[in-house]
DNA sequence: CAAGATTGAGGCCTCAATCTTT
DNA sequence: AAAGATTGAGGCCTCAATCTTG
């Protein structure tokens, strides 16, 4: 089975390094379009997508990194005049990152900037089957991995 | 068209998101089994494929990474006696790691784990078809993937 | 001067510890 | 004591500059 066996094996290699090509790429042109790092695109889509405000926590999970990570990004971020933070109401523990009309606007800007090349880069070499096959294998993938914070059994 | 490309961006955040849990776990396993970070596992595995020896440059390449990010994980590997480093033959500018054999008896101890990582948090979800779709579109988009050294024409 | 590799400086991330509120 | 968020310490990476050899 051999063979078998490296077609599998093959295909997580080339999951790594699209991936690694892909980040690359995006990175570079959201950098010399509009000065953005992708972690910046990323959390101003997620807080817009919620809405323009989200917890810190909950935002932590949505992109992907640990919660300290995401505390200095928002700290850059509100320099940066992106977003500010603001104390949610029932919880004094608690801090939520809001986007500012800037960062609206910033999303607004470097979004078809993007957007483009993650058709040009990615979709745009995916038939629809390829689409179907990838969501599902992918969710299921998703679905399926155990969570950091999961007890270890 | 809206619902497709929704169906598309959806791909496309399916692969972040499952790269980052992917990576994540795999990381872990092998840290937590055998002290091993995936980057030096990683090195150890182009080194073995290349017949134990391999120029910085090359290697560097091939595990994703810069000219300089490599020099240092070298240096922590060597400092970890798992490869050392050799001058080439023919050109005196050259540096080349070579594998120890502690490198090849670490590599040995630690695939099984990985290769059963590999299977369990991602092969095992995808059918055959799903592997040659993947397979196929994933080559697609790093064939076609501007490397990063290339000109921007 | 170009190529190969390393070094210096600085950015961003993670883990563990800490502070505040529940 | 646990939850939410931040801070301190330290690791690893990248870019630009440097050193050596071609």
């Amino acid at each position: 089975v051999t063979t078998r066996d490296d077609a599998r094996l093959d295909v997580w290699r080339h999951f790594l390094v699209a991936h690694a090509a892909l980040v690359d790429v995006l990175e570079r042109e959201l950098q010399e379009a509009h000065g953005l790092p992708l972690a910046w695109y990323d959390v101003l889509v997620q807080l817009n997508a919620a809405g323009g405000r989200r917890r810190m926590g909950d935002l932590a999970e949505s992109v992907l990194i640990s919660r300290s990570g995401l505390t200095r990004l928002v700290d850059r971020m509100e320099e940066a005049g992106l977003v500010r933070r603001a104390r949610v109401p029932g919880d004094k523990r608690g801090s939520e990152a809001v986007l500012t009309a800037e960062g609206r606007s910033a999303l607004r800007t470097a979004a078809p900037t993007h957007l483009r090349g993650i058709e040009e880069h990615f979709s745009r070499h995916l038939n629809p089957q390829e689409v179907r096959a990838m969501r599902e294998a992918l969710g299921r993938i998703v679905a399926a991995s155990p969570r950091a914070d999961d007890a270890d059994v």
